[in-house]
DNA sequence: TTTCAACTCCCCAATTATGGCGAGGATGAG
DNA sequence: CTCATCCTCGCCATAATTGGGGAGTTGAAA
């Protein structure tokens, strides 16, 4: 029997997701799930610009603090494994080798995490990426006949989580996206894909003085340092396609 | 009534996407659909690092033709829409002040195009990026009884589209990704945030001498020929998250 | 134990990018 | 018609990046 197969009130959970404006109201869901499902954890976590976690869902609290303390985001396996894959995945099909990989889930164990879990990869678009994981403490068995059953309802249910809780994000809203011109665009584009100034000038059959003056009015508009800096926000905003 | 509304096979689209080795089959599928469920048009279609259109679905040959020669890609609202924006959104939503959209609208009506569309985006690890697009020419009031009855069956039913076709697009898999380096890889990052080598250099408590050296191979390992392009690629493939 | 990758440091000269200045024509929105 | 924005071009001096060398230590994997 799956955990979730059970649930006709998948419906309600979506519709309010939907409306769902805190992420507090992530939270209750989330814990509502976990309770009415009997998964040891429910958890939505998500990693973005700097690398902050923001979001934790159910974990022991004491573990959040643990896990951004030590760093894990960048040791722990299922972050690292999620991050270069489309579909969800079994933590057990995961790379637990390395030293650093496997201390770390023997201390993630010691906190109560279950070694039973299942992490759906979702992005969003501006390179947020979101993981919506459930984990639980039962055997291979019961484990799988979990998952093989519900995978559908479980990847509607990250979609919509994942997809609220990233617009939700703090931090991310108050960053007006100016517009680039055509040529402001063509001309990041260009450097992105490593062209050096005097061949953008060249492709773009304009002076170099010209794309000097893009260069410079992109870096403006994009709040950027540096060209390298503005190419990289310019990436990050999705106004150039690379 | 919903076009998708009566349809049980759900499940076996899903399974057939789920098994699915070659582009053709999804051809396959997306044409059995759209021929099922009256919809003018169903389409999977994406786009990706050089900002090439791999895959176009059942749009007629012509149109597609046309669309790359023209390079539609970079005026068409829907695809700029899409990328920015986490929701599965209706074209009407979709900004088309602007004379190059009003006329890239009218060619592509012009071609066969329905003027009613939902478009779906869904992203991959390297920067992939997709939509599921299904057109229409009926009139507003059928249209709204489609989107609304339906989204979540297109949204399942998108995903693992969009899924399929990104693990399947061709000219990705023989790019395989060296791992940067701990040292680079905080390099790259600080870069991507703005930082000057010298600043990243003092960050990093080490000397700028030796930070060109991590930024040489990095180079090296992405392939790329200047700092910014090395930047851009690192970020592009998910190596660093900015 | 050996081997390999990662991390650290140094020099010099050439190339490239940047900062700040000014200026004219085209085009589209109000 | 006017304002705003975009596209185009120019100069000069300074700052920053890059290319090509070489070399020692550590730590983990084979």
């Amino acid at each position: 029997m799956g955990f979730l197969e059970k649930v006709p009130q998948l419906d309600d959970v979506i519709a309010r997701l939907e409306c769902a404006e805190h992420l507090e109201e992530l939270q209750t869901i989330i814990e509502w799930l976990r309770d009415h499902y009997a998964v040891d954890d429910m958890v939505y976590h998500w990693v973005s610009s700097n690398g902050t976690q923001y979001g934790c869902g159910t974990y022991d609290p004491k573990w959040v603090a643990r896990y951004l303390e030590k760093g894990y985001l960048r040791i722990d396996p299922v972050v690292i494994g999620c991050y270069q894959r489309f579909h969800p995945v079994d933590w057990k099909r995961l790379d637990w080798s390395g030293k650093a990989a496997r201390a770390f889930m023997k201390d993630a164990m010691a906190h109560g995490v279950g070694h039973q879990g299942y992490s759906i990869p979702i992005r969003g678009p501006n390179g947020q990426f979101a993981l919506f994981t459930m984990s639980h403490s039962c055997d291979d068995d019961q484990w799988n006949s979990f998952t093989e059953l519900n995978r559908r309802d479980l990847i509607l249910l990250a979609h919509y989580f994942n997809q609220t809780a990233l617009m939700l994000e703090p931090g991310r809203k108050p960053e007006p996206t100016q517009p680039l011109s055509p040529r402001e665009v063509e001309t990041m584009t260009l450097l992105a894909v490593g062209y050096s100034r005097a061949q953008v000038a060249e492709t773009l059959a304009i002076s170099e003085h010209t794309l000097r003056v893009y260069i410079e009015s992109a870096r403006f508009k994009l709040g950027a340092m540096n060209t390298t800096h503005a190419v990289a926000r310019a990436m990050a905003r999705g106004q150039i396609v690379v």
